[in-house]
RNA sequence: GCACCCGUAGCUCAGCGGAUUAGAGUACUUGGCUUCGAACCAAGUGGUCGCAGGUUCGAAUCCUGCCGGGUGUACCA
């Protein structure tokens, strides 16, 4: 597709002197190959007619020995065709330079990509799914597209939390509890002890508030007792979320959570108050007034104590200084739009020159019992992160039938369901956990697409032995034509889904590679009896490519493709 | 109140300026395994794209207003 744009793109400017961007699409099959609208876009800017204009180009078009087809449409669209040898060939040439679908747009640039950051406090759930996936998503992106990447896992390792878990763990819970309850204990706790302060709170009464809130501060004041329970708890709760990463399979370079920013974020603080940036109020607490927001952001609480802006105004600096980072992408929820919005507003005014993009995605809804949707909540009750990897794995393997798969095959089968889902829609979208959607095996799902992969690869190693002819001209790829066509569009989806960090593109072009395939593979023997060494030579060829698409695709979404399923 | 996001088939969602029939999955109806794996394929039923204006050669897509839902709005992250 790269090399038709180019085409056009020279054509234009041979024949009007003008920069055009030009946009392939690929409309119905009975129109053309590919279509553009470049005619009408000259239009204004040439002031001239459409299809004038369109007329001119598809005469020097068709003088390419490129286009079998060239044609004019409607008010000015150009239609084009190629013929399945050409893309056969041009594919060929493209799968010849190493990496095919991959560019280098990120060349000589660095970004941090910082996921799945869970609170320290709770055992992993659902809540931090979105995270994983979509920053994993984003880091495959990145590296596809040619950037230096650095993975951060900014753990919530710090804050109100903790001055929760040392209330909770003395009034609720004992060192025996603790020992075999691990992080579900700790979870316990944390659940027991915000019902309490916010029956105080109902109470109008602010005593155990406060001495969440003096913990904390011991915590930073390097209080013995204070240092020595936080250990404890996060060796605890830190240990459970390599568990989960592991069974995710998604990992990351560094774990620099809050605690490691907070004393920097104080510093930080410190020079912004003495350049004047910084506000301080009566009450002690810390300010920045920005520029188009109503509300300041708040840099320190009254007192004293470190928050998440404290933290993340020293994680810029520090990532800006130490990594060198041109850009940063940080996944969280859409609740956090507006604050990310102040946070980068904030990075702006103080000089940091990375670019700060936040990587928001919608929230995990539950069906109420009256139909209506509600945000997943521990109030309604949160799905935890082990319970859902169990529940897939048993579906996945309950649906093997005769196959004989391995545990590590229904692995990659249970998760390319689980992330599949969280694929299949921008990530904007708030989604709807469903037990049966989630864990969808059929359809618009990770598993169907596994599933073509998997057929692909079983043919392909069938036939490992099979001597190969050369093709050339001998074959005119008239059957294969939908697949090469839909082979060709890879390298412009990666290039689109890692600028706009919209991973769900790749699921969809895998899905609509799958299906092309499922259906071409219906209609058309491979490799049997029935089929000339040509053919079977030229189609074990195409497989090949689409195995790596295949293979390729997934594995930027997450997902492995099993030996057998 | 203000800001942001969202209202598209029964349900879950794509499409976000283009081409006489607006797509997919699911659900429902039907057909296809003695032929490289049926977690598959083929066909059908199903939609005033929330409502009303406007911009444009062209609007589900852009703008404005309204209605409905969600999220946020400094000491949680």
């Amino acid at each position: 597709m790269e090399k038709v744009s180019q085409i056009i793109h020279v054509a234009v400017k041979n024949l009007f002197n003008a920069n055009a961007e030009i946009s392939l699409s690929r409309p119905d099959a009975k129109f053309g190959d590919y279509a553009t609208n470049v005619a009408m876009q000259l239009a204004k800017s040439l002031g001239r007619n459409p299809r004038e204009i369109a007329g001119e180009l598809c005469e020097l078009l068709r003088k390419n020995d490129e286009f079998s087809e060239v044609e004019i449409a409607g008010p000015g669209f150009i239609n084009l065709r190629i013929s399945a040898h050409k893309i056969a060939s041009d594919l060929d040439e493209a799968f010849s330079q190493n990496n095919f679908g991959e560019n280098n747009d990120g060349a000589g640039k660095t970004v941090v990509v910082e996921y799945p950051s869970p609170n320290m406090a709770k055992p992993y759930s659902v809540g931090h799914l979105r995270s994983g996936n979509q920053g994993w998503a984003a880091r495959n992106l990145m590296l596809a597209t040619g950037w230096n990447v650095i993975t951060d896992n900014h753990l919530g390792d710090y804050g109100a939390p903790f001055g929760y878990w040392v209330l909770g763990f003395r009034k609720f819970s004992s060192d025996e509890q603790l020992a075999s309850g691990g992080i579900y204990e700790l979870g316990r706790v944390y659940v027991a002890i915000r019902a309490e302060l916010k029956s105080e709170q109902e109470r109008g009464d602010d005593t155990l508030a406060k001495e969440a809130q003096d913990w904390l501060l011991k915590l930073e004041n390097g209080d013995l007792e204070a240092v020595e329970l936080s250990e404890k708890f996060n060796r605890i709760s830190l240990e459970h979320i390599h568990e989960i990463m592991g069974r995710l399979r998604i990992s990351t370079d560094y774990e620099l959570g809050e605690k490691f920013y907070v004393e920097r974020g104080k510093n930080e603080v410190a020079k912004l108050l003495e350049s004047g940036i910084a506000k301080r109020n009566e009450d002690g607490s810390v300010i920045v007034e920005l520029d188009g927001f109503d509300t300041p952001i708040l840099v320190q609480k009254s007192n004293g104590a470190a928050l998440y802006a404290t933290t993340d105004l020293a994680t810029m600096v520090y990532r800006e200084r130490e990594w060198h980072a041109d850009r940063a992408i940080i996944a969280t929820g859409a609740e956090q739009v507006f604050y990310f919005q102040q946070l980068a507003a904030l990075a702006k005014k103080i000089g940091v020159k990375t670019e700060l993009t936040h990587l928001w995605f919608g929230v995990i809804d539950q069906l109420n019992d009256d139909g209506t949707r509600e945000k997943m909540s521990s109030r309604k009750g949160v799905v935890l992160m082990e319970e859902l990897l169990n529940v897939a794995e048993a579906k996945a393997r309950q649906n093997t039938k005769g196959e004989k798969i391995t545990d590590d095959d229904v692995r990659k089968i249970a998760l390319g369901a689980i992330k599949f889902t969280d694929f299949s829609q921008d990530r904007r979208t708030n989604i709807l956990f469903d037990w049966d959607q989630m864990f969808s095996l059929t359809g618009f799902s990770g598993p169907y697409v596994q599933y073509a992969a998997v057929r692909v690869n079983k043919i392909l190693r069938d036939n490992a032995d099979v001597s190969q002819a050369a093709v050339g001209e001998n074959y005119d790829f008239a059957k294969e034509k939908d697949v090469l066509l839909k082979l060709a569009e890879y390298p412009e989806v990666v290039r689109t889904a890692a600028n706009l960090l919209e991973p769900h593109r790749v699921a969809q072009y895998v899905y609509d590679l799958a299906k092309v395939m499922n259906r071409y593979y219906e209609t058309t023997p491979i490799a049997t009896d029935t089929v000339s060494q040509i053919e079977k030579s030229a189609r074990l060829e195409l497989l090949r490519k689409v195995s790596y698409v295949f293979a390729h695709g997934l594995q930027i979404l997450g997902i492995e493709v099993p030996e057998r399923m």
